[in-house]
DNA sequence: AACAATTATACCAAATCTGATATAATTTGA
DNA sequence: TCAAATTATATCAGATTTGGTATAATTGTT
């Protein structure tokens, strides 16, 4: 079951509820992809509050500018390993994320 | 980081980046690695709290033991996205691997 | 010591992830 | 509005990661 499917029926008014329910995953698939997607929007965050383009970042990380924008918006094809390289690179320290991890 | 410590990570099978890298991102790399095998460790401690041996956690996570065996001392081989769904299927909370992650 | 149970190492094919490129869509500013 | 800057999508070859298997080494028990 893929996202497109999920954009189509929220688009058809259908209100889904949460990934877990819609994708029938098990308690601690969806709570590793809620980690996840959290450390990504903390990385786009954290990219935007450093007034970085996401070109600029992807030059500091030694990757390309598209890579970034799936980095940012958590998408399958990107491991919690990128993203955190990615904060790191932004000087974001080790605590920060872990208590990042701890209050979302 | 010193050449000693690069050492020994690069016989146990890191690959610590060239030197004009190395200079410039040593510490968010070993940062990221020691992020790593802290969590790696942490995965060792709980299975064995949990009276589990890497067999039967490799059973519940779907995998093999031997695989168990490279996530516990944090083989390059295996990413955090696999280390994190070990800790997950041990049903440790998000909220302790954040806490870990921010006192370790 | 001998045996069983557990953990570690070596190797492989298949699947996944990565950086790169091209280009489309969107946002921003004059 | 219009052009430039920024972000997003599509595609792909090469690299890395994965689970599996075989087996070696270690640990624990009698």
């Amino acid at each position: 079951m893929d996202t497109a499917k999920k954009t189509r029926l929220e688009n058809a008014g259908w209100k889904v509820s949460d990934t877990k329910e819609f994708l029938g995953l098990s308690e601690e698939e969806s709570i590793y992809i809620e980690m996840k997607l959290d450390m990504a929007s903390m990385l786009k965050t954290e990219r935007v509050k450093a007034g970085l383009t996401q070109k600029e970042l992807a030059k500091r990380l030694g990757t390309s500018q598209p890579r970034i924008t799936k980095m940012e918006n958590g998408d399958p094809s990107v491991t919690l390993d990128l993203i955190m390289k990615g904060l790191l690179s932004l000087q974001i320290r080790r605590s920060e994320i872990g208590r990042a991890l701890q209050t979302a």
